[in-house]
DNA sequence: GTTATGACCCAAA
DNA sequence: GTTTGGGCCATAA
């Protein structure tokens, strides 16, 4: 039977929910988990059209090089970064990177 | 139907 | 360690 396509995309959000708290997942992991390795774009996009209620940990995905994505004039950076200091995920003070190999989360 | 864009990733230089 | 270029594919115009 047919899958839709909009199935992708809650299958990626289903995968962001399961980022635990304190850790970081990055858009290619999420990607790859919910089957689509090559979509780590899509990950972002799916994100960028949450609503503000949305009970997804958006803030718990980044990319690769451990820092937050910019996205061009917008403030949700800042709040990114202070939601994920509140869960105690610690930014690199002369980087401001976060530390994969400390703080991704490893999906069993 | 085509073209442009993007909260990305990776290998090579 | 950093910078560059190519690729990938869903969404919007």
């Amino acid at each position: 039977m047919e899958i839709p396509r909009n199935f992708l995309q809650a299958r990626i959000l289903n995968q962001v929910r399961r980022i635990p708290r304190g850790r970081v997942a990055t858009y290619g992991q999420i990607a790859a988990l919910a089957g689509h390795p090559r979509n780590a774009r899509q990950v972002g996009a799916v994100l960028r059209a949450l609503p503000p209620d949305s009970d997804v940990p958006w803030h718990r995905v980044i990319n690769a090089a451990g820092q937050i994505s910019q996205r061009g004039g917008g403030t949700g950076e800042q709040i990114q970064q202070a939601l994920l200091e509140s869960e105690g995920v610690w930014f690199d003070e002369q980087r401001n990177r976060i530390d994969l190999s400390v703080f991704q989360w490893k999906s069993p």
